[in-house]
RNA sequence: GCGGACAUGGCGAAACUGGUAGACGCAAGGGACUUAAAAUCCCUCGGUGGCAACACUAUGCGGGUUCGACCCCCGCUGUCCGCACCA
């Protein structure tokens, strides 16, 4: 018979606030940079003030929360900080649209963010906080600047940008929708200004390497960004150009190519329509103009190189191949060679190339097989495909129909190709000499905004460039700025960018430039392990003690740029001697993005989950509107976007089920670097199971506690086991971040505890290992529900803070 | 086009290194308690057959390796993601 008993309902409104105030008043997060225990720093991406959290932000501290509450009860001296990546264009938007300064706008959105994370109970070190929009931050940006300047590691050059002529700025590429700005909707122009550069290709054949120690990380974050990177390994070729058909003073054409091999297989040189030598021909040829003008209309959006055909325009030049003098190519200008990589021109072999393929059968130009498949017959090979092949082939095999490589491979063809061209030379230099190329490009940091960092340079007439002198660091932002026109607010501004000369003392010109947000975040992590040296960015012993970060938390979109651009910033940091550590982050997880149902009307109106009703039963579910009771269409599982508005705010769900309930929620079910489907019955079960989890230890808390030793029979041994598998098993999937397991685990110890608990009163080696099992079991739950676990340990009588207890001792 | 990942009940998933497929949760169905509801508790829950023990069958599809395959190999199909004329 079930003993009649009557426990209270766990009432985490009440609780919740409780312990986060004994957690604050005891300094429980509190880390201290000269402890003696080992280190392990763990890191959520930092969140940009919005002004409200979402699902997403939860899923990702409370992750992060459980890693680093499970390392401080492993006794680990752990840093967790939190900062905003503050600066950033949605504080310009919402000051024209409100006509609130950005600065308002960005620390009133952090006062009530931060609100809200206190309110998740994260075991945060808020000592620590930082904004990057903070002067004290963006100072220590500043005199990085200008260390890297001084390190070379920062250009200033012209280059084409995406000009948006109605908003008068730049533009990102992802900026540009269909060939217009997407805010003003106006054409983009491409324009060349002048801008400034961080020099991350000084870096990429390191970036590129060390991507091999970096195991730590998901394979597919890796092979993104090597993709991106894009090491090749060729050759740099120089032609001769024939005397009679080149212009004035071009006298050759160096191309870059991975396939010297196929040089017997070439038909055509191609230039890119910004290349000098077209430009040269199209000063006499006005239809080469104009071709050349077409291309360039066409833009670099993808749509339009989606369907774009291979187009060209001989030049009239001929090019002398380099390993046959009698043999001249012409050089066309082609809209598929971009001046952007190598040397924005090729040589094109149709046989091996699918593009050069393409181009040979528009233009009529032969196709002559150099490579064939291993085992076939080269006379029979040649005849099947010589200026009739329709799929190029690019893969290895045996050289046929080229002189002395014949019957090579591809790979030795390659080397004799090198190095007989290597040998031979051409006004006093060799032909041809090997080189790694790189798809990486420089990182373009210039914006003409006003809501970011300043650069710290001055123009000056006589000087030319000067770095702004550390002792007159920080350059601040002015306050009073207008965004009532179009253009940069600090150019508009009257007086600002008026100064003098730190050298020369004239009168000269501020840079009125900010840099790319991506800069802010380069470094935050650094800054966080001495956030109060206001001398310099960092302080050597923390933050070579604490960096690299053990594990970062995040999501997938930052894959290539956010993190290609720390690790170029934080070796740039090692360079100018900020720190003595090259890689950022030693543990990276991705973790996948919170998705809802939506539900739209019949009148096609998307409707929020809290408008809804369900129904279910054998036959299914069916949604109805809360307002006038009306079937709603059940539509596909997607992102929570505030345009399909299957958005579900984590206030509403704190302030209902807790904040324990919405953590267990997020971290059950979905492996965690899958989506996860928020589901209101979901999250009911999890706030079934935080009672149940509170019924469990309320009802073996009435048993007594062991005194003495114990004679463990069998069933109170099977459930001591039952305990310690479930502790084994957690540990196991905490440190390889299979949260969901983990709750499993949970699970199957709660339903032991439970069946023993329904047959009454216990034995005294049963009422000992029900203590023992609660015990486990709350210190298993308490990197996930810390509020529940604390109330639990009270009940069951334990001395202490479970937050603070030490992990339990498998057995 | 190139590169990569994934595919298991009604659903989310688990199965560790090749060894009892479906742990755990959700939904559903049945029952207990209740005036009723909520809450709670018990039972069933991949499919087919059987009162049952049980038998057969089952991890996208087709082959293969093995005493043994969700797992390894080959070939398809589908879905998702990244890059996108990179010479």
């Amino acid at each position: 018979m079930r003993q009649e008993r009557e426990h209270t309902r766990y009432n985490a409104r009440e609780a919740e606030p409780k312990w986060r105030t004994i957690w604050d008043e005891n300094k429980l997060f509190q880390t201290l940079n000269d402890d003696p225990r080992p280190k392990y720093y763990v890191l959520e991406m930092f969140p940009y003030p919005s002004g409200r959290i979402h699902m997403g932000h939860v899923r990702n501290y409370a992750m992060g929360d459980v890693v680093a509450r499970y390392k401080r009860a492993r006794g680990f001296n752990v840093l967790h900080p939190m900062g905003w990546d503050a600066f950033g264009m949605p504080a310009e938007n919402a000051a024209m649209q409100n006509n609130t300064h950005p600065a308002t706008w960005t620390y009133s959105n952090i006062a009530a963010m931060k609100a809200q994370l206190k309110s998740m109970g994260l075991s945060l070190d808020w000592e620590r906080e930082i904004a990057t929009c903070d002067p004290r931050y963006y100072k220590h940006q500043q005199a990085m600047f200008t260390d890297f300047m001084a390190a070379g590691l920062v250009e200033r050059k012209i280059s084409k940008v995406n000009w948006d002529p109605v908003d008068q700025t730049v533009l990102a590429n992802e900026q540009v929708i269909d060939g217009r700005g997407w805010r003003s909707g106006a054409l983009v122009e491409q324009k060349e200004l002048t801008q400034w550069f961080m020099k991350i290709t000084d870096y990429a054949e390191e970036l590129n390497t060390a991507l091999d120690t970096l195991t730590r990380w998901p394979e597919k974050v890796r092979l993104m960004q090597r993709n991106w990177i894009g090491r090749s390994e060729g050759l740099m070729l120089r032609w001769a150009l024939d005397a009679a058909t080149a212009p004035k003073g071009f006298s050759e054409l160096e191309v870059y190519t991975t396939r010297p091999d196929t040089l017997f297989g070439a038909s055509f040189m191609a230039v890119a329509p910004d290349h000098p030598l077209a430009r040269a021909a199209a000063e006499k040829n006005p239809a080469l103009a104009a071709f050349c003008d077409e291309c360039r209309r066409m833009g670099t959006s993808a749509a339009t190189l989606e369907t774009a055909e291979k187009k060209g325009f001989d030049t009239g030049v001929k090019a002398v191949h380099p390993l046959d003098p009698s043999w001249h190519l012409p050089v066309y200008v082609a809209n598929f060679v971009l001046m952007e990589y190598g040397t924005g021109a090729i040589f094109g072999c149709p046989a091996h190339d699918q593009r050069d393929l393409d181009f040979a059968n528009a233009y009529a130009l032969p196709v002559q097989p150099v490579v064939m498949p291993t085992g076939e017959d080269a006379l029979a090979y040649t005849l099947a495909n010589k200026d009739s092949m329709k799929v190029a082939l690019d893969g290895d095999g045996v050289m046929i129909n080229s002189h002395f490589l014949d019957g090579m491979t591809t790979e030795a063809a390659f080397a004799a190709v090198a190095d007989r061209l290597a040998a031979e030379s051409m006004g006093g230099q060799p032909i041809a000499r090997r080189k790694v190329n790189f798809r990486l490009r420089d990182w373009g940091i210039s914006r003409q905004r006003y809501w970011g960092c300043p650069i710290p340079v001055i123009h000056c007439e006589s000087c030319g460039v000067v770095p702004v002198p550390k002792k007159d660091l920080p350059v601040v932002l002015p306050q009073d700025v207008t965004f009532d026109r179009p253009g940069n607010p600090l150019d508009h501004h009257p007086s600002w960018k008026h100064c003098s000369c730190p050298s020369c003392g004239k009168k000269a010109r501020r840079e009125t430039d900010t840099m790319d947000t991506f800069g802010d975040s380069s470094w935050y992590f650094a800054r966080f392990t001495d956030p109060w040296n206001e001398e310099s960015p960092t302080t050597p012993s923390a933050v070579n003690a604490w960096l690299p970060v053990n594990q970062y938390i995040g999501g997938i979109e930052h894959a290539i740029l956010h993190l290609l651009y720390a690790r170029f910033w934080t070796r740039a940091m090692h360079k100018t001697g900020h720190t003595s550590v090259d890689e950022p982050f030693e543990g990276l997880f991705t973790q996948g993005m919170v998705v809802h149902e939506t539900y739209k009307s019949a009148a096609g109106e998307w409707l929020t989950p809290a408008e809804i009703r369900i129904e279910s039963d054998a036959n299914g579910r069916r949604a109805f509107r809360l307002s006038n009771n009306t079937e709603i269409t059940i539509g596909d599982i997607e992102k929570m976007s505030k345009s399909k508005r299957n958005t579900v705010d984590p206030d509403d769900i704190i302030g209902t089920y807790g904040a324990d309930t919405a953590r267990w929620f997020m971290l059950s079910d979905s492996p965690p670097e899958r989506d996860v489907n928020w589901t209101e019955d979901g999250v009911q079960g999890a706030s079934r199971f935080v009672q149940r989890a509170w019924r469990i230890c309320c009802e073996t808390a009435e048993f007594p506690q062991a005194t003495g030793s114990i004679d463990f029979g069998s069933e109170s041994t099977a459930l001591r086991r039952a305990a310690h598998k479930a502790l084994a098993g957690v540990t196991e999937d905490v440190e390889r971040l299979r949260f969901n397991r983990c709750v499993a685990h949970i699970y199957e110890l709660s339903n032991a505890m439970s069946g023993v608990l329904a047959k009454g009163k216990p034995a005294p080696d049963m009422s000992a290992a029900l203590h023992e099992a609660a015990s486990i079991f709350i210190q298993l739950l308490a990197p996930m529900m810390p509020h529940l676990s604390e109330e639990c340990w009270l009940v069951l009588g334990k001395s202490g803070l479970v937050g603070q207890a030490p992990w339990p001792q498998l057995d």
